[in-house]
DNA sequence: GCTATCTTGAACTGATGAGTTCAATTCAAA
DNA sequence: TTTGAATTGAACTCATCAGTTCAAGATAGC
């Protein structure tokens, strides 16, 4: 019996209430082969491009037949969607978690901006984030769906809490007065910026010291313009 | 007799010093159709993406026979290069046009600035060069070279040139004391960056309001930072 | 054990597309 | 007008790859 294809994802009607299915050996059992898949579809399309990425090989990858990955995903649009899905959402995770440090710091203010833009860089330029924006990039205009969503769920949601942090340091007199969100923006260009100028949009690595010097010279830049 | 396949681009014996070939009718003759072959890879690969751009597509787009794109170009690959290596040019020479006029200003910093920065970002919304950088980052991973050839002749250079003029600001005292390469980089990021995010990584149009709103916001908070 | 579910390898289908071949034709130049 | 190079359309080769099929195992629950 086939119960793919419906909704994209396949569910198997055992698995209605699935614990662990096999506590002992990991890689067996249908949710630690679903993940192996995602991992490894994410893996093959990040190293070869959506087009170019065999099923084959995302199937060898994943230590699985290729029959098996279809009984998961419906087809090679649904599993590469559901792969940069999840490697977004995590991206995003660590993202937020980074700039919702900033509230409870009590440090000076140049310190704690050069410190938040140091691990927004971090995050920036790690390999998977790296490459979920140059798949979001390249495919943008054979997934437009895609692109909306996630690209709104990352890069906006960042800017958005950025923003939030930023109208609490007016409220309490550490900035000036002005428009949060385009602070936000632009604190986060000015590491962006930067970063993919230096980088050659990801292609090559950049030095922690250099990705430091970023930091401290938009943690700068950005006092200078909106510190009271 | 066949004489493509050396050095990526075919030399006809007879055109060494070809001049109009056929001034009259447009469109005949062989260098008005290597433009017009060029031209119409642009657009298919810049609509379809590299791998699903077919080569029929792009002959059929230029109103020209497969086996003279081939007869033109070896293959797909140096098609590809060419063709978005001629775009690129294009675009740099644009932007360097417009850093060029900073120079020759005589008003206000502020306004100075704010014009620049309205300039610039219309040559980065600007729909071709969009489709570069898409190009660009999608095919990072299969084409390392070009992009490191197009992408230093072009961001490289702009931010080189920006940077030049910004150390005679500083000379004059126009601007404080600083790195001009830093305050280049900088100012450009606080261009592309909301940029980017606004267009949601050029997927969508940016009224022209926004982008001017986004200039002023973005020699604002350049002339806080920078201007003595 | 028995049964239903899932996995596997291998072979297969069908589509797509790069690059070639060739005979017929157009065209510019001499 | 003649000549040689360039162009054209159409058909062809060959490779790749998405997605399927199937028969033969595993595997877990009962």
């Amino acid at each position: 019996m086939r119960w793919a294809s419906i909704g994209g994802m396949a569910r198997p009607p055992t698995s209605q209430s699935p614990k662990a299915q096999h506590p002992s050996t990991p890689g067996t059992g249908r949710i630690d082969k679903r993940a192996a898949i995602l991992d490894a579809a994410f893996q093959v399309f990040a190293r070869d491009g959506y087009a170019n990425a065999a099923v084959d090989a995302i199937a060898a990858a994943a230590g699985v037949a290729k029959p098996t990955v279809y009984n998961h995903f419906t087809d090679k649009q649904t599993l590469f969607r559901e792969a940069l899905a999840a490697d977004a959402e995590r991206a995003l995770g660590r993202n937020l978690a980074v700039v919702q440090r900033l509230s409870d710091g009590r440090g000076e203010l140049r310190s704690r901006l050069e410190d938040l833009g140091a691990r927004l860089i971090e995050c920036y330029a790690d390999d998977r984030s790296v490459a979920v924006r140059r798949l979001l990039c390249a495919e943008a205009s054979t997934f437009p769906e895609i692109h909306s969503e996630i690209r709104e769920q990352t890069g906006e949601r960042v800017v958005a809490a950025l923003a939030d942090r930023f109208a609490h340091l007016v409220l309490d007199g550490t900035l000036r007065e002005c428009d949060p969100a385009q602070a936000a923006e632009q604190f986060e260009a000015l590491l962006a910026g930067p970063m993919e100028h230096r980088s050659r949009s990801g292609s090559r690595k950049v030095s922690a010291a250099a990705r430091r010097a970023i930091a401290k010279a938009a943690a700068d830049t950005f006092i200078r313009a909106y510190a009271r």
